[in-house]
DNA sequence: TTTACTTTCAAACAAGCGTTTGATATGTTG
DNA sequence: CAACATATCAAACGCTTGTTTGAAAGTAAA
């Protein structure tokens, strides 16, 4: 089955919007703009998405996010190198430059701004995502925990995570010499991982 | 001395325009809307402030930051103490939701979506703030460390921190009954400091 | 009161936005 | 080939944006 020349601007227009959207935001993001980078009309949004909302909706695509989730559970290791393991593609997903993953990027974009999108996502991904990860730190813990004192676990977690791409242009002006290579960001999810886990250590019994 | 009309207005602009822009972020703010907010004329923001960009520049105030962070100092309390001290204010500062202090809000938004006054955010608030997280830190730690294992953690804290704040929206869809009152606020801070307390610690000898 | 200066205001401006339109090209089917 | 549905395009629409304008109102000193 090959592409109709209907379908080649579609995925050229979703290709340029997952770019433009991570890159700028769903509010700084411009139609013009991704048609432009599609070498579409203008008009070529509307009659294929129905609107700018419809774009996003389309182009938003969990299934990396959730391919990394089930690959974890799937491995036969221990919580801790689970999580370890979670961290790291994590990061990779978050950071890659060049990436064929925006998916997780544009995520970020929309927690901080919300867009008539953020509800599936919320409900789709992150959720998921919350519960996946409080599932992994009770593991961990093995203790039973407060389920409040778990969340904020989560968060501390994620927090950790998402600072890097939700501040990189803030860490871009006091470090300019700073690139997310493969080496850096498997530096940086070290970093997280022996980060949480110390932390996680102090709350299990000794 | 007393207010001239001219200047009242100036005042009613900047407490329109922090409140706005905190809320709705630089781009999603509108002069309409903050003068609205004011009781002013459109025209007021260009006549008082130049352009809005202006406006954004003089709106910008660091000194609760900075006054946070001399107290902390100041305090004489071991390096511990003074974490959970600062950890406390802070996402007092962040999170207080009819809050006299909108100048972290702003911050914490324009670190999202950089815009023309970021620079000057950067090298007057941010860095220093920076400066003073790894300074406490290598006091708790104790024992030298890279400078790059430092800055990771000040990172670790921070992101921590302002996830809160960016992510919102977010965790009002996750958790519809939040709110951020006193007691929820020194929860999250005791919760932080105790979880990077306990993250630090395993760096330190034994 | 007159003069000079500052501040406010309704109105308009130019530019950018998402979206719509109607004509033109393209492809498919009888 | 003819007929029809689909896809593209330049152009324009309606709206919102930040900003400008020039007149009116307010203020202060001589």
């Amino acid at each position: 089955m090959t592409l109709s020349s209907s379908d080649q601007t579609r995925v050229r227009l979703l290709e340029a919007a997952r770019e433009v959207f991570s890159q700028c935001g769903f509010q700084g993001a411009t139609v013009r703009e991704i048609c432009r980078r599609a070498d579409a009309n203008v008009a070529a949004v509307n009659y294929h998405f129905g609107s700018k909302d419809g774009l996003l909706a389309e182009a938003l695509n969990f299934s990396a996010l959730k391919a990394l989730q089930s690959d974890n559970i799937a491995a036969d290791r221990c919580p801790e190198i689970r999580m370890r393991l979670f961290i790291k593609s994590f990061m990779l997903l978050l950071l890659d430059e060049n990436g064929a993953s925006r998916q997780c990027q544009m995520m970020a974009r929309e927690m901080a701004d919300p867009t008539p999108a953020l509800d599936k996502i919320v409900s789709e991904a992150i959720a998921p995502l919350h519960e996946f990860l409080a599932k992994l730190i009770r593991e961990i813990i093995a203790e039973p925990l407060d389920e409040s004192e778990v969340r904020r676990c989560v968060y501390s977690l994620i927090g950790q995570c998402v600072f890097y791409r939700n501040s990189h242009p803030v860490l871009q002006r006091l470090r300019p010499e700073l690139r997310y290579d493969q080496q850096e960001i498997e530096a940086i999810a070290e970093h997280i991982a022996d980060f949480t886990l110390a932390a996680l250590r102090i709350k299990r019994p000794a």
